[in-house]
RNA sequence: GCACCGGUGGCGAAGUGGCUAACGCGCUGGUCUGCAAAACCAGUAUUCGCGGGUUCAAUUCCCGCCCGGUGCUCCA
Protein backbone atom coordinates (compact mmCIF):
# COMPACT_ATOMS: atom_id res chain seq x y z
CA UNK A 1 0.00 0.00 0.00
CA UNK A 2 1.47 3.42 -0.64
CA UNK A 3 1.47 6.42 1.74
CA UNK A 4 -0.30 9.13 0.25
CA UNK A 5 0.91 12.46 2.04
CA UNK A 6 0.04 16.32 1.82
CA UNK A 7 3.09 17.76 0.64
CA UNK A 8 3.55 21.50 1.78
CA UNK A 9 5.81 22.41 -1.82
CA UNK A 10 2.90 21.16 -4.25
CA UNK A 11 -0.40 21.90 -2.24
CA UNK A 12 -1.47 18.24 -3.05
CA UNK A 13 -1.62 14.87 -1.42
CA UNK A 14 0.74 12.80 -3.68
CA UNK A 15 2.20 9.60 -3.01
CA UNK A 16 5.50 9.27 -1.02
CA UNK A 17 7.64 6.45 -2.06
CA UNK A 18 11.61 5.46 -2.43
CA UNK A 19 13.32 5.19 -5.61
CA UNK A 20 13.11 1.63 -6.42
CA UNK A 21 16.14 -0.26 -4.12
CA UNK A 22 16.74 2.54 -2.51
CA UNK A 23 14.80 3.25 1.10
CA UNK A 24 13.13 6.59 1.74
CA UNK A 25 15.30 9.27 3.26
CA UNK A 26 13.62 11.35 5.61
CA UNK A 27 15.39 14.54 6.66
CA UNK A 28 13.27 15.89 10.17
CA UNK A 29 14.56 19.18 11.97
CA UNK A 30 15.64 18.24 15.40
CA UNK A 31 15.85 20.07 18.65
CA UNK A 32 18.20 23.27 19.38
CA UNK A 33 19.56 21.64 22.42
CA UNK A 34 19.56 24.95 25.22
CA UNK A 35 16.56 23.81 27.17
CA UNK A 36 14.30 21.02 28.40
CA UNK A 37 11.58 20.06 25.23
CA UNK A 38 8.19 21.06 25.52
CA UNK A 39 5.26 19.59 24.27
CA UNK A 40 4.77 21.13 21.63
CA UNK A 41 8.25 19.89 20.03
CA UNK A 42 7.40 16.75 21.00
CA UNK A 43 3.93 16.70 19.04
CA UNK A 44 6.24 17.54 15.84
CA UNK A 45 8.87 14.44 16.85
CA UNK A 46 5.73 12.39 17.50
CA UNK A 47 4.17 12.81 14.43
CA UNK A 48 7.13 12.18 12.60
CA UNK A 49 7.30 9.02 14.92
CA UNK A 50 3.97 8.22 12.86
CA UNK A 51 5.47 8.33 10.04
CA UNK A 52 8.28 6.10 10.28
CA UNK A 53 6.06 4.14 11.90
CA UNK A 54 3.51 4.30 9.47
CA UNK A 55 5.96 3.76 6.88
CA UNK A 56 7.51 0.26 7.92
CA UNK A 57 4.05 -0.55 8.42
CA UNK A 58 3.43 -0.33 4.90
CA UNK A 59 6.49 -2.06 4.52
CA UNK A 60 8.48 0.62 3.32
CA UNK A 61 12.73 0.92 4.73
CA UNK A 62 13.39 4.13 6.74
CA UNK A 63 16.92 6.36 6.30
CA UNK A 64 15.57 8.60 8.93
CA UNK A 65 18.03 11.65 9.59
CA UNK A 66 18.07 14.29 12.58
CA UNK A 67 19.84 16.79 13.16
CA UNK A 68 20.90 18.21 16.89
CA UNK A 69 21.45 22.40 16.86
CA UNK A 70 24.05 22.45 18.85
CA UNK A 71 25.59 25.45 18.40
CA UNK A 72 23.46 28.60 18.04
CA UNK A 73 22.91 32.49 19.93
CA UNK A 74 20.82 31.04 23.09
CA UNK A 75 23.45 28.20 23.35
CA UNK A 76 25.90 30.39 23.09
CA UNK A 77 24.73 32.85 25.58
CA UNK A 78 22.96 30.31 28.18
CA UNK A 79 26.59 28.56 28.19
CA UNK A 80 28.29 31.57 29.00
CA UNK A 81 26.38 32.54 31.72
CA UNK A 82 26.89 29.29 33.27
CA UNK A 83 30.85 29.65 32.45
CA UNK A 84 31.02 26.16 30.83
CA UNK A 85 32.25 25.24 27.37
CA UNK A 86 29.20 25.38 24.88
CA UNK A 87 30.18 21.53 24.24
CA UNK A 88 29.28 20.34 28.15
CA UNK A 89 25.85 23.12 28.16
CA UNK A 90 24.60 20.97 25.18
CA UNK A 91 25.17 17.64 26.31
CA UNK A 92 23.22 17.79 29.44
CA UNK A 93 20.15 18.60 26.93
CA UNK A 94 20.82 16.57 24.43
CA UNK A 95 20.74 13.50 26.81
CA UNK A 96 17.50 14.92 28.23
CA UNK A 97 16.06 15.20 24.94
CA UNK A 98 16.71 11.53 24.36
CA UNK A 99 15.49 10.65 27.50
CA UNK A 100 11.76 12.65 26.57
CA UNK A 101 12.08 10.99 23.53
CA UNK A 102 12.23 7.52 25.31
CA UNK A 103 9.88 8.25 27.55
CA UNK A 104 7.03 8.67 24.66
CA UNK A 105 8.67 5.65 22.77
CA UNK A 106 9.35 7.68 19.84
CA UNK A 107 12.10 5.20 17.64
CA UNK A 108 15.57 7.02 17.42
CA UNK A 109 16.53 8.01 13.81
CA UNK A 110 19.04 5.82 11.90
CA UNK A 111 20.89 8.60 12.11
CA UNK A 112 21.95 11.81 14.00
CA UNK A 113 23.83 14.59 12.97
CA UNK A 114 24.79 17.58 15.23
CA UNK A 115 26.01 20.64 13.75
CA UNK A 116 28.94 21.11 15.27
CA UNK A 117 30.51 17.78 13.74
CA UNK A 118 29.81 19.31 10.16
CA UNK A 119 31.25 22.06 10.27
CA UNK A 120 33.30 21.34 7.12
CA UNK A 121 30.38 20.09 5.33
CA UNK A 122 28.79 23.75 5.69
CA UNK A 123 32.07 25.29 4.86
CA UNK A 124 32.16 23.61 1.71
CA UNK A 125 28.32 24.47 0.92
CA UNK A 126 29.38 28.19 1.04
CA UNK A 127 32.57 27.77 -0.63
CA UNK A 128 29.88 26.33 -3.38
CA UNK A 129 27.54 29.09 -3.26
CA UNK A 130 29.91 31.66 -3.30
CA UNK A 131 31.43 30.54 -6.37
CA UNK A 132 28.20 30.41 -7.87
CA UNK A 133 27.84 34.10 -6.69
CA UNK A 134 24.85 33.65 -4.59
CA UNK A 135 27.28 34.30 -1.09
CA UNK A 136 28.90 37.08 -0.74
CA UNK A 137 31.25 37.89 2.54
CA UNK A 138 30.76 41.30 4.58
CA UNK A 139 33.17 43.75 5.93
CA UNK A 140 33.32 42.09 9.39
CA UNK A 141 33.65 38.88 7.89
CA UNK A 142 30.03 36.85 8.11
CA UNK A 143 28.67 35.38 4.60
CA UNK A 144 25.48 35.93 3.16
CA UNK A 145 23.12 34.53 0.82
CA UNK A 146 22.07 36.90 -1.69
CA UNK A 147 18.40 36.21 -2.33
CA UNK A 148 18.35 38.00 -5.38
CA UNK A 149 20.23 34.59 -7.08
CA UNK A 150 17.35 32.36 -6.24
CA UNK A 151 14.36 33.55 -8.08
CA UNK A 152 12.66 30.64 -6.96
CA UNK A 153 12.23 31.46 -3.22
CA UNK A 154 8.91 31.87 -1.38
CA UNK A 155 8.20 28.72 -3.71
CA UNK A 156 7.64 26.52 -0.80
CA UNK A 157 6.05 28.99 1.97
CA UNK A 158 4.28 30.95 -1.40
CA UNK A 159 5.77 34.10 -0.78
CA UNK A 160 6.26 36.60 -3.50
CA UNK A 161 8.93 38.86 -2.25
CA UNK A 162 8.41 41.31 -5.60
CA UNK A 163 6.02 43.08 -2.80
CA UNK A 164 8.62 43.21 -0.12
CA UNK A 165 10.60 46.01 -0.03
CA UNK A 166 13.99 46.22 1.71
CA UNK A 167 14.61 49.04 4.27
CA UNK A 168 11.78 48.61 6.90
CA UNK A 169 13.22 46.35 9.54
CA UNK A 170 16.82 46.08 8.94
CA UNK A 171 18.82 44.56 12.03
CA UNK A 172 21.76 47.29 12.83
CA UNK A 173 24.25 44.45 13.32
CA UNK A 174 23.79 43.52 9.74
CA UNK A 175 23.84 46.67 7.85
CA UNK A 176 26.18 45.87 5.81
CA UNK A 177 24.15 43.13 3.94
CA UNK A 178 23.01 43.80 0.30
CA UNK A 179 19.45 43.52 1.01
CA UNK A 180 17.91 43.54 4.04
CA UNK A 181 16.63 39.87 3.58
CA UNK A 182 19.58 38.11 2.34
CA UNK A 183 20.03 35.78 5.58
CA UNK A 184 23.54 34.78 7.66
CA UNK A 185 24.93 31.48 6.26
CA UNK A 186 28.51 32.08 7.92
CA UNK A 187 29.01 34.81 11.67
CA UNK A 188 32.02 36.13 11.69
CA UNK A 189 33.50 35.24 15.11
CA UNK A 190 32.85 37.70 18.03
CA UNK A 191 35.46 38.24 21.03
CA UNK A 192 35.41 35.51 23.62
CA UNK A 193 32.47 33.46 21.82
CA UNK A 194 32.49 29.91 20.30
CA UNK A 195 34.22 30.03 16.59
CA UNK A 196 35.80 27.68 14.30
CA UNK A 197 38.71 28.57 11.82
CA UNK A 198 37.98 27.99 8.52
CA UNK A 199 39.02 29.00 4.74
CA UNK A 200 36.26 31.42 4.90
CA UNK A 201 37.40 32.86 8.20
CA UNK A 202 36.86 32.33 12.00
CA UNK A 203 33.18 32.02 12.84
CA UNK A 204 30.52 29.67 13.33
CA UNK A 205 27.51 28.80 11.74
CA UNK A 206 24.46 30.49 10.47
CA UNK A 207 21.33 28.23 11.43
CA UNK A 208 20.25 27.17 8.28
CA UNK A 209 23.35 25.95 6.66
CA UNK A 210 23.67 22.77 8.79
CA UNK A 211 20.64 21.18 7.25
CA UNK A 212 21.36 22.08 3.77
CA UNK A 213 25.24 20.40 4.52
CA UNK A 214 23.71 17.26 6.80
CA UNK A 215 20.53 16.51 4.22
CA UNK A 216 23.26 16.21 1.59
CA UNK A 217 25.97 14.51 3.26
CA UNK A 218 23.42 11.28 4.32
CA UNK A 219 20.73 11.91 1.80
CA UNK A 220 22.61 13.17 -1.31
CA UNK A 221 21.65 16.38 -3.44
CA UNK A 222 17.83 15.22 -3.49
CA UNK A 223 15.99 13.24 -1.25
CA UNK A 224 12.80 11.97 -0.42
CA UNK A 225 11.13 13.97 2.21
CA UNK A 226 11.95 16.91 4.84
CA UNK A 227 9.95 17.27 8.04
CA UNK A 228 9.30 19.58 10.54
CA UNK A 229 7.07 22.02 12.76
CA UNK A 230 5.45 24.42 10.45
CA UNK A 231 6.84 27.32 11.65
CA UNK A 232 9.81 26.17 10.25
CA UNK A 233 8.02 26.41 6.94
CA UNK A 234 9.64 30.35 6.33
CA UNK A 235 12.40 31.36 7.01
CA UNK A 236 14.33 27.87 7.65
CA UNK A 237 12.93 25.84 5.04
CA UNK A 238 12.94 27.99 2.61
CA UNK A 239 16.58 29.52 2.85
CA UNK A 240 17.70 25.21 2.77
CA UNK A 241 16.15 25.13 -0.61
CA UNK A 242 17.63 28.59 -1.93
CA UNK A 243 21.36 27.42 -0.35
CA UNK A 244 21.11 23.60 -1.65
CA UNK A 245 19.27 24.46 -5.00
CA UNK A 246 21.62 27.24 -5.73
CA UNK A 247 24.35 24.73 -5.34
CA UNK A 248 23.02 21.83 -7.38
CA UNK A 249 20.99 23.22 -9.30
CA UNK A 250 18.62 20.42 -8.76
CA UNK A 251 15.46 19.89 -6.40
CA UNK A 252 16.66 19.59 -2.69
CA UNK A 253 13.38 17.43 -0.97
CA UNK A 254 10.92 16.18 -3.41
CA UNK A 255 8.34 15.88 -0.21
CA UNK A 256 7.59 18.44 2.80
CA UNK A 257 5.86 17.52 5.75
CA UNK A 258 4.97 20.18 8.26
CA UNK A 259 3.14 19.16 11.56
CA UNK A 260 0.71 21.90 12.50
CA UNK A 261 1.07 23.81 16.09
CA UNK A 262 -0.69 22.62 18.87
CA UNK A 263 -2.71 25.40 21.84
CA UNK A 264 -2.73 24.84 25.33
CA UNK A 265 -6.07 25.04 26.68
CA UNK A 266 -7.51 26.61 23.51
CA UNK A 267 -4.52 29.20 23.49
CA UNK A 268 -1.55 29.51 22.30
CA UNK A 269 1.06 28.11 24.60
CA UNK A 270 4.02 30.43 26.28
CA UNK A 271 5.34 30.49 29.72
CA UNK A 272 3.72 33.98 30.43
CA UNK A 273 0.42 32.35 30.27
CA UNK A 274 1.14 30.04 32.40
CA UNK A 275 0.23 27.13 29.82
CA UNK A 276 3.53 25.70 29.16
CA UNK A 277 4.39 22.48 29.75
CA UNK A 278 7.81 20.33 29.03
CA UNK A 279 7.01 16.81 29.27
CA UNK A 280 9.07 16.42 32.50
CA UNK A 281 6.15 19.20 33.89
CA UNK A 282 3.63 16.67 33.34
CA UNK A 283 5.48 13.61 34.11
CA UNK A 284 6.48 13.89 37.98
CA UNK A 285 2.38 16.10 38.23
CA UNK A 286 1.11 12.26 37.46
CA UNK A 287 0.15 12.22 33.75
CA UNK A 288 1.54 8.96 32.37
CA UNK A 289 4.12 8.93 29.58
CA UNK A 290 2.04 6.45 26.91
CA UNK A 291 -0.88 9.14 27.70
CA UNK A 292 0.86 11.95 26.49
CA UNK A 293 1.67 9.95 23.83
CA UNK A 294 -2.29 9.29 22.90
CA UNK A 295 -3.37 12.47 23.21
CA UNK A 296 -0.62 14.08 21.28
CA UNK A 297 -0.90 11.54 18.05
CA UNK A 298 -4.95 11.50 18.16
CA UNK A 299 -5.22 14.38 16.66
CA UNK A 300 -3.70 14.37 12.57
CA UNK A 301 -0.57 15.78 11.87
CA UNK A 302 -2.03 17.83 9.52
CA UNK A 303 -4.86 19.87 11.96
CA UNK A 304 -4.07 22.20 14.89
CA UNK A 305 -4.98 20.39 18.34
CA UNK A 306 -5.89 21.43 21.72
CA UNK A 307 -3.53 19.91 24.53
CA UNK A 308 -5.52 19.92 27.59
CA UNK A 309 -5.34 18.53 30.84
CA UNK A 310 -9.02 17.07 30.09
CA UNK A 311 -7.69 15.60 27.15
CA UNK A 312 -5.10 13.54 28.83
CA UNK A 313 -7.34 12.12 31.46
CA UNK A 314 -9.61 10.82 28.61
CA UNK A 315 -6.12 9.67 26.68
CA UNK A 316 -5.62 8.07 30.27
CA UNK A 317 -9.41 6.28 30.18
CA UNK A 318 -8.72 5.12 26.76
CA UNK A 319 -5.51 3.22 27.40
CA UNK A 320 -6.71 2.10 29.93
CA UNK A 321 -9.64 0.44 28.35
CA UNK A 322 -7.26 -1.00 25.47
CA UNK A 323 -4.83 -2.59 27.90
CA UNK A 324 -7.69 -4.17 30.28
CA UNK A 325 -9.12 -5.76 27.38
CA UNK A 326 -5.87 -6.93 26.10
CA UNK A 327 -5.02 -8.45 29.84
CA UNK A 328 -8.95 -9.89 29.67
CA UNK A 329 -8.39 -11.57 26.19
CA UNK A 330 -4.74 -13.18 26.79
CA UNK A 331 -6.16 -14.50 29.90
CA UNK A 332 -9.39 -15.90 28.89
CA UNK A 333 -9.71 -19.85 28.10
CA UNK A 334 -11.23 -20.17 24.80
CA UNK A 335 -12.45 -23.62 22.73
CA UNK A 336 -10.86 -23.96 19.60
CA UNK A 337 -11.75 -22.67 15.96
CA UNK A 338 -13.55 -19.57 14.96
CA UNK A 339 -15.88 -17.11 14.22
CA UNK A 340 -16.57 -14.01 12.04
CA UNK A 341 -15.28 -12.22 14.55
CA UNK A 342 -11.94 -12.89 12.98
CA UNK A 343 -13.44 -11.29 9.62
CA UNK A 344 -14.06 -8.39 11.76
CA UNK A 345 -10.24 -8.44 13.23
CA UNK A 346 -9.01 -8.77 9.60
CA UNK A 347 -11.24 -5.76 8.68
CA UNK A 348 -10.66 -3.30 11.58
CA UNK A 349 -6.74 -4.35 10.53
CA UNK A 350 -7.16 -3.45 6.89
CA UNK A 351 -9.39 0.07 7.51
CA UNK A 352 -6.92 1.00 10.06
CA UNK A 353 -4.08 0.64 7.37
CA UNK A 354 -5.83 2.45 5.04
CA UNK A 355 -6.59 5.76 7.09
CA UNK A 356 -2.66 5.83 7.93
CA UNK A 357 -1.93 5.64 4.41
CA UNK A 358 -4.24 8.87 3.71
CA UNK A 359 -1.79 11.32 5.08
CA UNK A 360 -1.50 9.64 8.44
CA UNK A 361 -4.96 10.02 9.51
CA UNK A 362 -4.87 8.51 13.16
CA UNK A 363 -8.37 9.86 14.34
CA UNK A 364 -9.30 7.73 12.01
CA UNK A 365 -7.32 4.62 12.07
CA UNK A 366 -8.17 4.28 15.90
CA UNK A 367 -11.88 4.12 15.45
CA UNK A 368 -12.10 0.89 14.08
CA UNK A 369 -9.90 -0.62 16.62
CA UNK A 370 -12.12 0.66 19.55
CA UNK A 371 -15.07 -0.87 17.25
CA UNK A 372 -13.26 -4.21 17.53
CA UNK A 373 -12.40 -4.10 21.45
CA UNK A 374 -16.31 -3.49 21.74
CA UNK A 375 -17.20 -6.31 19.77
CA UNK A 376 -14.96 -8.61 21.15
CA UNK A 377 -15.54 -7.74 24.45
CA UNK A 378 -19.01 -8.30 23.78
CA UNK A 379 -18.14 -11.96 22.50
CA UNK A 380 -16.17 -12.41 25.85
CA UNK A 381 -19.38 -11.80 28.43
CA UNK A 382 -21.58 -13.89 25.87
CA UNK A 383 -18.83 -16.84 25.91
CA UNK A 384 -18.48 -17.26 22.16
CA UNK A 385 -15.01 -16.10 21.32
CA UNK A 386 -13.33 -18.99 20.13
CA UNK A 387 -9.38 -19.09 19.68
CA UNK A 388 -8.30 -18.90 16.10
CA UNK A 389 -10.77 -15.30 16.99
CA UNK A 390 -7.92 -14.60 19.66
CA UNK A 391 -5.44 -15.11 17.42
CA UNK A 392 -6.76 -12.59 14.41
CA UNK A 393 -7.80 -10.06 16.92
CA UNK A 394 -4.22 -10.00 19.08
CA UNK A 395 -2.84 -9.62 15.67
CA UNK A 396 -4.66 -6.37 14.64
CA UNK A 397 -3.16 -5.02 17.85
CA UNK A 398 -0.08 -6.25 16.90
CA UNK A 399 -0.07 -3.81 13.83
CA UNK A 400 -2.01 -0.97 15.62
CA UNK A 401 0.56 -1.00 18.10
CA UNK A 402 3.40 -1.28 15.98
CA UNK A 403 2.06 2.43 15.43
CA UNK A 404 0.41 3.83 18.72
CA UNK A 405 3.17 1.99 20.95
CA UNK A 406 0.75 2.26 23.98
CA UNK A 407 -0.65 -1.20 25.01
CA UNK A 408 2.41 -2.57 27.17
CA UNK A 409 2.65 -0.48 30.03
CA UNK A 410 5.77 1.44 30.59
CA UNK A 411 4.23 4.45 32.48
CA UNK A 412 6.04 3.34 35.66
CA UNK A 413 9.92 3.37 34.31
CA UNK A 414 9.46 6.91 32.58
CA UNK A 415 7.52 8.32 35.77
CA UNK A 416 10.58 6.83 37.85
CA UNK A 417 12.82 8.54 35.97
CA UNK A 418 11.00 12.00 35.67
CA UNK A 419 11.10 11.94 39.45
CA UNK A 420 14.45 11.07 39.75
CA UNK A 421 15.32 14.02 37.85
CA UNK A 422 13.37 16.23 39.66
CA UNK A 423 14.76 15.29 42.66
CA UNK A 424 18.23 15.94 41.85
CA UNK A 425 17.15 19.11 40.14
CA UNK A 426 15.57 20.63 43.78
CA UNK A 427 12.14 20.48 42.20
CA UNK A 428 10.53 17.26 44.65
CA UNK A 429 8.30 19.97 45.67
CA UNK A 430 6.36 19.88 42.59
CA UNK A 431 6.11 16.38 42.53
CA UNK A 432 2.31 15.04 42.88
CA UNK A 433 2.60 13.29 46.66
CA UNK A 434 0.26 10.46 45.43
CA UNK A 435 3.34 9.63 42.94
CA UNK A 436 5.09 9.21 45.59
CA UNK A 437 2.93 7.36 47.97
CA UNK A 438 1.96 4.93 44.98
CA UNK A 439 5.25 4.02 44.39
CA UNK A 440 6.51 3.20 47.78
CA UNK A 441 4.25 0.21 47.25
CA UNK A 442 6.36 -2.23 45.47
CA UNK A 443 4.74 -4.12 42.66
CA UNK A 444 5.40 -7.47 45.31
CA UNK A 445 4.03 -5.38 48.66
CA UNK A 446 0.62 -5.09 45.99
CA UNK A 447 0.71 -8.50 45.77
CA UNK A 448 0.53 -9.35 48.86
CA UNK A 449 -2.25 -7.36 50.04
CA UNK A 450 -4.34 -8.67 47.26
CA UNK A 451 -3.72 -12.05 48.57
CA UNK A 452 -4.79 -11.19 52.08
CA UNK A 453 -7.90 -9.41 50.73
CA UNK A 454 -8.83 -12.67 48.48
CA UNK A 455 -8.95 -14.99 51.45
CA UNK A 456 -10.76 -12.09 53.58
CA UNK A 457 -13.12 -12.38 50.86
CA UNK A 458 -13.55 -16.30 50.85
CA UNK A 459 -14.17 -16.52 54.47
CA UNK A 460 -17.04 -13.83 53.69
CA UNK A 461 -15.16 -10.83 55.83
CA UNK A 462 -16.06 -8.60 53.11
CA UNK A 463 -15.22 -4.83 55.79
CA UNK A 464 -11.28 -6.27 55.77
CA UNK A 465 -11.34 -7.07 52.34
CA UNK A 466 -12.87 -3.38 51.33
CA UNK A 467 -10.71 -1.85 53.29
CA UNK A 468 -7.35 -3.18 51.87
CA UNK A 469 -9.03 -2.06 48.73
CA UNK A 470 -9.48 1.06 49.53
CA UNK A 471 -6.25 1.09 51.32
CA UNK A 472 -4.55 0.35 47.77
CA UNK A 473 -6.66 3.24 45.71
CA UNK A 474 -5.36 5.89 48.33
CA UNK A 475 -2.15 4.63 46.48
CA UNK A 476 -3.44 5.31 43.11
CA UNK A 477 -3.65 1.31 42.67
CA UNK A 478 -6.92 -0.29 41.15
CA UNK A 479 -8.38 -3.62 41.48
CA UNK A 480 -10.86 -5.63 39.56
CA UNK A 481 -12.13 -8.88 39.92
CA UNK A 482 -12.63 -11.39 37.46
CA UNK A 483 -13.26 -15.25 36.57
CA UNK A 484 -9.69 -15.55 35.68
CA UNK A 485 -8.67 -13.79 38.85
CA UNK A 486 -8.09 -10.42 40.54
CA UNK A 487 -6.25 -7.76 38.01
CA UNK A 488 -4.74 -5.03 39.56
CA UNK A 489 -3.45 -1.15 38.17
CA UNK A 490 -1.71 1.45 38.71
CA UNK A 491 -3.61 4.79 38.02
C1' G B 1 -2.81 45.30 7.75
C1' C B 2 -1.63 41.08 4.23
C1' A B 3 -1.67 35.64 3.70
C1' C B 4 -3.15 30.82 5.22
C1' C B 5 -5.97 27.20 8.36
C1' G B 6 -10.16 26.05 11.26
C1' G B 7 -15.39 26.62 13.75
C1' U B 8 -19.20 19.29 14.04
C1' G B 9 -22.99 16.52 20.70
C1' G B 10 -21.11 18.18 27.75
C1' C B 11 -15.57 17.78 26.14
C1' G B 12 -11.85 16.04 22.44
C1' A B 13 -12.19 14.76 17.39
C1' A B 14 -13.00 12.13 12.26
C1' G B 15 -15.92 12.43 8.00
C1' U B 16 -19.13 12.93 3.51
C1' G B 17 -22.78 16.47 -2.30
C1' G B 18 -27.77 12.06 -0.91
C1' C B 19 -27.27 5.31 3.46
C1' U B 20 -28.96 5.58 11.14
C1' A B 21 -22.84 12.20 11.20
C1' A B 22 -17.07 7.53 13.10
C1' C B 23 -14.19 6.93 17.43
C1' G B 24 -12.55 8.27 22.55
C1' C B 25 -13.92 10.55 27.20
C1' G B 26 -18.04 12.08 30.22
C1' C B 27 -23.11 11.72 31.86
C1' U B 28 -28.10 8.94 32.78
C1' G B 29 -30.65 4.21 33.26
C1' G B 30 -30.11 -1.16 33.15
C1' U B 31 -27.36 -6.19 33.30
C1' C B 32 -23.39 -8.52 36.07
C1' U B 33 -21.10 -8.20 41.22
C1' G B 34 -21.26 -9.45 48.60
C1' C B 35 -20.35 -4.08 47.37
C1' A B 36 -17.18 -2.17 43.72
C1' A B 37 -14.15 -2.19 39.41
C1' A B 38 -14.05 -4.08 34.54
C1' A B 39 -17.39 -5.36 30.65
C1' C B 40 -21.95 -5.25 28.01
C1' C B 41 -26.90 -3.10 26.61
C1' A B 42 -29.96 1.39 26.05
C1' G B 43 -30.10 6.69 26.03
C1' U B 44 -27.20 11.08 25.29
C1' A B 45 -25.95 16.32 17.85
C1' U B 46 -33.51 15.75 13.67
C1' U B 47 -27.98 18.38 13.34
C1' C B 48 -22.48 20.13 11.68
C1' G B 49 -20.61 29.15 13.81
C1' C B 50 -24.29 32.95 11.39
C1' G B 51 -26.65 34.85 6.80
C1' G B 52 -27.22 34.30 1.66
C1' G B 53 -26.38 31.51 -3.06
C1' U B 54 -25.57 27.05 -6.50
C1' U B 55 -28.08 22.14 -6.75
C1' C B 56 -33.36 17.52 -7.38
C1' A B 57 -30.26 17.34 -2.76
C1' A B 58 -25.12 20.90 1.34
C1' U B 59 -22.60 19.96 7.37
C1' U B 60 -19.82 18.88 2.78
C1' C B 61 -19.29 23.64 -3.14
C1' C B 62 -19.45 29.44 -3.70
C1' C B 63 -19.94 34.56 -1.42
C1' G B 64 -20.29 37.70 2.92
C1' C B 65 -20.06 38.20 8.22
C1' C B 66 -18.63 36.76 13.26
C1' C B 67 -15.16 33.96 16.26
C1' G B 68 -10.49 31.17 17.14
C1' G B 69 -5.53 29.99 15.53
C1' U B 70 -0.99 30.52 12.71
C1' G B 71 2.75 33.00 9.59
C1' C B 72 4.85 37.77 7.98
C1' U B 73 13.31 36.66 9.58
C1' C B 74 16.30 32.28 13.58
C1' C B 75 9.83 29.76 17.74
C1' A B 76 8.44 22.40 16.78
Amino acid sequence: MNLNLFNTLTGKVEVLAPEPGKPLGIYACGPTVYDYGHIGNFRTFLEVDVLRRTLKLLGIPVRHVMNITDVDDKIIRNAAALNQPIGEYTARFEKAFFEDLDALRVQHPEIIARATEHIDQMVKLIQRLAENGAAYQTEDGSWYFRLAAFPAYGKLSKKDLTGMVDGARVDVDEYEKDSARDFALWKAAKPGETSWDTPIGRGRPGWHIECSAMSMEYLGETFDLHAGGEDLTFPHHENEIAQSESVTHKTFARHWMHVRFLLVEGRKMSKSEGNFYTLRDLLIKGFKASSIRLALISVPYSNQMNFTVDGLIDATAAIERLRTFHARLVEAHLEPGSTELKASAEQAETTFRAALANDLNTAEARAPIFELVRMANTALDKNQMLAGDRDAILETLVFFDSVFDVMEDHDAEATRHAIEWAVAEGRSAEIDPKLMAGLSLSDADVDNLIAERTAAKKSRNFARADQIRDELAEKGILIEDSKEGVRWKRK
